[in-house]
Parts: C-alpha cells; sequence; structure tokens
DNA sequence: TGAAGATTGTTGACTTTTTCACAAATCAGC
DNA sequence: GCTGATTTGTGAAAAAGTCAACAATCTTCA
C-alpha cells in the first residue's frame, strides 16, 4: 500500500499537480468520467503522454470507459500526499515576496506560507495576508522550532547566496529559487529555479527564430 | 551574416538567456576569458552541454584558451537581439502584476514594460514604476498602436480565457501566462506557462518521493 | 623553439521523453 | 447476448537531450 517500487520519470512527476488541479475542476463542475482525449484538450499535454504517466501508477482506467474522476482525484490527492499540510516559509518580502504572500493560491494545495523574513524593520513585526514576518536573523531558529523544509527564495540577486547558506544550516530540504542567481549547495538540497527575466527572454527568442512554433512549455524547471 | 540556418534546440535556446546573464556579470567585473569549466560551474550547467550548446553557433571558442568574454557577449547580444528593445504589455494589475511593474528586472534584457491594464477604476490612469495603467476595454487599442506583440498575463485565472481571446484578436505574438488556466490559442501564437502552483508543488512532491536529488531545474518552461 | 598543459569541438554512447499505433478490454444500445 | 464504438495500456520506434572522452589545437613558459 506504499509508493511503486519504480522511480517516476520527472517530466511525469512535474506534470502531476496540472493533472490535479485539472482533476479538481472537472470533479467540482460534477463530471463523473474523463477520457484521456477530454484530459489532453484541457490541459495541453499529448493524450498519449497521458496515458503513459497514469500508466507508470498502474492501471487507473478502464478501457472503452475512460477514467473515473473521483477514483483518480483521489488516487492522486495520496499520490501527492494532499492530505497532509506542507509549510513552506518565504525568503524576502520585496515585490515579489508580497504577491506571494497575498496570493492565497497556495491553500489550495496543502501548501502554506507559514512565515516571512525580511531586514526592513517596517515589516519585521507585521502580518501581511495572515503570514507573521520575522526578522531575517531569525531564520535559523524559527524554521527549525517549526520544522519547515521548504523555502521560496525572492530576495535581491546579491544576497541570495549568502541567505542560502544560513538556509542549509537549518533543515532545509528544498528551495523554490526566484532570484537569478545560481546557487550553490549540497547535493542533498533540492531546487528548483524560476527565472522570470529568463523566462521573458526566452519567449521572445522563440518568437523571433522559430516562427510558427509548436505549443507548450511550462516554466519552470529545466531538465 | 545572418541566423545559421539549422535550428537550435529548444533546450539549447532556453539556456541562452542565462548565459547571456551571466557573460554580463562576468564582463562587468573585468573578466577577459572564460573557460566552459568556469561557466559550468557559475550557471550549474555541464560543461560539456555548454561546450554543445555554443557549437551551434559555430566555433566561438578557441582550443587551449577557452572563450574571450567580450567577443561571446556581442555575439550572443546579437544572437539574442538585444539590440533591438523588446516591448511588452502586463495584463492584470493585482499582486503579481504590480510585482512586476516595480521589478525593473525587465530592463537589463531590452525587454521593456510598456503598459499595463486593469479593470479597476482605482489604478485606470495611475503610473506603477513609471508604466501607465489603462483600462482592460483599451487592449486592443492601445497593443496595435504601440505595436506590441509580447504580454504577461496576470490575471484571475475566471477571466484568463476570455482575455486571451482578446489579446489573439491583436497583434500578440506571444504570451507568458501566469494564471493557472491552460489558453486556447491559434498555433501561430507561443505560449510560455510559469505556475506558481505547480512549481511549488512538484519540488514538494520530489522533496517527497526522490530522496537525494539530482540538481538543477528552471522553471520555466517547462517544455 | 619546444615541451607541458589547457581547453575546445565533436563523436558516439547513453538516458530520458514523446509519440505512434494497435490489441485487448470494456461499454452502450438494441 | 451480440455488435459496433470507445478508449485504455503498452510495445516499439523516434526524437530530444545529456554527458563522457579524446584528438586537435592553442597557450604558456622556460
Amino acid at each position: 500500500m506504499n509508493q511503486e517500487p519504480m522511480r517516476i520519470p520527472q517530466a511525469t512527476a512535474k506534470r502531476l499537480p496540472l493533472y490535479y488541479r485539472f482533476l479538481q475542476n472537472l470533479h467540482s463542475s460534477g463530471k463523473q468520467r474523463v477520457s484521456s482525449a477530454e484530459l489532453s484538450e484541457a490541459v495541453k499535454v499529448d493524450s498519449a503522454t497521458i496515458r503513459r504517466d497514469f500508466s507508470y501508477f498502474g492501471a487507473l482506467g478502464k478501457k472503452g470507459y475512460g477514467y473515473n474522476v473521483n477514483y483518480l482525484l483521489s488516487f492522486f490527492r495520496k499520490t501527492l500526499d494532499q492530505d497532509e499540510l506542507t509549510e513552506v516559509a518565504l525568503i524576502g518580502v520585496g515585490n515579489l515576496g508580497t504577491a506571494f504572500l497575498n496570493y492565497n493560491f497556495l491553500k489550495n494545495n496543502n501548501t502554506k506560507i507559514e512565515m516571512a523574513f525580511d531586514v526592513d524593520e517596517n515589516k519585521v513585526g507585521t502580518k501581511i495576508g495572515d503570514v507573521p514576518v520575522y526578522h531575517m536573523d531569525e531564520i535559523e531558529k524559527r524554521l527549525e522550532e517549526q520544522n519547515v523544509t521548504v523555502a521560496i527564495l525572492t530576495v535581491p540577486a546579491q544576497v541570495a547566496q549568502p541567505i542560502t547558506d544560513r538556509l542549509v544550516q537549518s533543515e532545509i530540504k528544498g528551495i523554490l529559487n526566484f532570484t537569478p542567481a545560481r546557487l550553490n549547495v549540497p547535493s542533498s538540497i533540492r531546487i528548483h529555479h524560476i527565472d522570470l527575466a529568463v523566462e521573458l527572454q526566452s519567449l521572445v527568442y522563440f518568437l523571433k527564430h522559430y516562427p510558427v512554433a509548436e505549443q507548450e512549455e511550462t516554466v519552470s524547471t529545466d531538465k
């Protein structure tokens, strides 16, 4: 009743949250069943790829019928550990950081920003969107206290590495890095980069050099 | 003296802006030459991959020496069309949109947000970070007037598709989509998705299911 | 000038990901 | 229950991407 022994391909793993969200949509619109073709239309992923992705988890559908929305949804809820809350810290309450604090998009996914950090004394001690802002000096203490192991990094590029070094000292396991810096961390820590400037520039490059382009792309994360 | 006839692989194209930025850093720190190994250390991309990427553009380096920073920089400036300004529109001045307007990261890359749109009458007519905010009704008119062909979409998910339909009516060629919606557009229009919730969720998934993970990842654009 | 060292460009192997295409299974209607 | 229409799950192939390894070539320095 545990994980399948086989490791899911990375490309597949990255699509799981996407599938999950659209299944939620289907569910709340009252749909009972769905085919890989319909899902493909909705998430813009080839239907064969969807079937292949699902098949890594076993036979989730029925031939001639498709997939039962409720079953699939509860299966992915388990697979994506949606029953337990993942607590996240946000480091750097600037423009972007503030946007995330106000964004409640995190609540949908059983992922919650529990605390934020900044050096600005005007922000320290306040709450933004219900999230308390602590002083950057308290990172180690607070993270360990609450056992937070995921951080969203939205600090200025110059301080990204030093602050990351401090996160490494804590029990941090994963960092969602919005700074342009490429961080040095031990290989036990996972980093996903979201580089907004690079994304925009690469879009522009594709527009100029790939005249009638194919679809798709979902940042984040190369490889 | 034009583009090489050969199409650059997508994975390579996505790394170009990254290389460009680090070359700028090297340049401003006064470095004259750089090896693929050094660059690899900085951008966290395998050195063989870097050499391979560069080689698509011809022989840019010298054996036993490495790459001349100035030459490489000016080569990529041309390749990435950094000599011409790309004008961008931002649609939806909410938390995230406002963050981008205040973020001057766009100015580095000869990409500039020229105008923003929202429905909120309190925002319409103001300027945020020097960018004028127009009413959403003016999208078609303003975009065509200024010949803006790239849009950053930061509107609520519910209105993402209808607004996209209006962008399609204008001369829009590319959209950087920050909404969770997967947009329907003609295949002549390129969309890059940056799905923040998905990014965070997939990071969490990897942490739980890929115990000691390999490095890397850069949104974006999944592909 | 010559020898030692450095570093590219590229071949080829390998890995990962996508896609085609179809047998097998199920469904739906009569 | 039979028939025709669906739709999955997957084998096999193609496509895309990564990386190790090394000959070729340049640099450096004595």
